[in-house]
DNA sequence: TAATTTTTATTTGTCTGACATTTAAAAGTC
DNA sequence: GACTTTTAAATGTCAGACAAATAAAAATTA
């Protein structure tokens, strides 16, 4: 853990950089407790606050985590799948959100991935994972639902359908994509969906993953992409002639 | 920007999430420039130092930026590409470290999403990115190159392959699992790994891509993916009995 | 008047020192 | 030996101060 590697200006940044290096090069390992925020204050020849801020910024990073009293102290933090999921929707969201990306940009982009996971699911996915986009497609099928109600019925159908891959890291990199997208999804075509044209191609869907039938997951989904970008397209074209 | 929604301790974190959610929720909108510490320290009516704790949480999620000096302060950030997939690299790169996540199921994630945007690459590499990865086999094929460089200049190969998609959702989305993956990558394929084999297989995929033959690019990544785990296998079964 | 320099006010960055709170371990008690 | 009390160590929070940067206002000068 050496002292100052960086330009002469934020020393929380510097030391949270320092202690984030030695965690990264594995010099300090999961579960290891770091010195106390005196001895970093010696350590590093700053102020308790100081090292305290680097501590939070760290903290924000679940880099690690802190506990009080006797024995307490920060400790180098295992970072879960649900840290990093929880991290990568909340930035995912708000670069989609302040980037003006297009919708046909983030939709292709989220299709592409959902259909690399396609055929392994297809070969893997549970009875347990099948049964559970089955009960997301009767709840999207119930009259009374309203718009929020489905949208988050639509994400974790196909976060099932990822999870089907049973590749952990697969299902950690998709689910964010996925849910970050869905605002913006949501947004376009929260109004003009046809909730049976969405239901139907959900079984269609879930049929095939019944079947194992790589290619017709694959077919489906890809009129899903299809239908979904048409509907942008109509939605912004009433925007353009509202008459 | 209401004040108090969580559980009763760490003030820092409690405003920190309540000033993300303002950002989130759009309240903040990009640039504009948070009250200042003390005004801070009064609406939520705490100290200053805690107020700053949380501010350099949202500053290590480049959620905010500061400025020193009259009208300086806390300004809400654009997050940028850049940004969320440096964080995404050293957030993945750590989560896979730390998870004892296994050679084949990194690896099977990372070519089923690079897999993902052969297609949208092969219709669309420009001719510079096409460059960039003769240039990269190039600098592979070198004698004197040592194992960091050929590492890294494979990395640079599959970046090319990626932003080729022309899409910076998949771009960014990949390039952080990639990067993420290559020490894990490197750590076991280092003594292993046949240079020859893989600059053959690269150009393979510069050669396909050239002629934007898609089928060709996947079977290419496919004899990759596959040479890569039965090396890792080797090794793994070297090591098993070191006689 | 116009350009330049100086001053000033504001804001973040940092420090010192203190007290509150939590918690595990040590000491004491029955 | 089991339970209670005390103690010490650590983080959490606060108050007040000064340093440094910076932009705007004021003063100065050509």
């Amino acid at each position: 853990m050496k002292n100052e590697p960086q330009k002469p200006s934020d020393l929380s940044a510097q030391i949270a950089q320092a202690i984030r290096d030695a965690i990264i090069s594995g010099e300090l390992i999961v579960d290891e407790r770091l010195p106390s925020e005196a001895e970093l204050s010696d350590q590093f020849q700053v102020s308790r606050p100081t090292v305290r801020e680097a501590l939070k910024r760290l903290a924000a990073q679940s880099l690690i985590r802190t506990q009080r009293g006797a024995s307490g102290g920060a400790f180098v933090n295992r970072i879960s799948f649900e840290d990093a999921y929880s991290q990568q929707v909340t930035t995912s969201t708000l670069l989609l959100s302040m980037n003006a990306i297009s919708f046909d940009t983030a939709c292709e982009a989220r299709f592409a991935l959902e259909r690399a996971c396609a055929p392994l699911s297809a070969q893997r996915r549970t009875a347990d994972q099948l049964a559970t986009m089955r009960a997301e497609i009767f709840r999207q099928s119930q009259p009374g639902l309203t718009d929020e109600a489905f949208c988050s019925s639509d994400v974790a159908f196909h976060r099932a359908l990822v999870d089907g891959a049973g590749n952990p890291v697969l299902s950690y990199q998709l689910a964010g994509a996925v849910e970050a997208m869905q605002p913006l999804m949501n947004m376009i075509t929260f109004t003009a969906r046809s909730r049976e044209e969405i239901i139907g191609l959900h079984n269609r869907i879930a049929n095939a993953l019944e079947a194992r039938e790589e290619a017709k997951v694959d077919a489906a989904l890809v009129e899903l992409e299809n239908y979904t970008r048409r509907l942008a397209q109509d939605v912004a074209q009433q925007h353009r002639k509202p008459a």
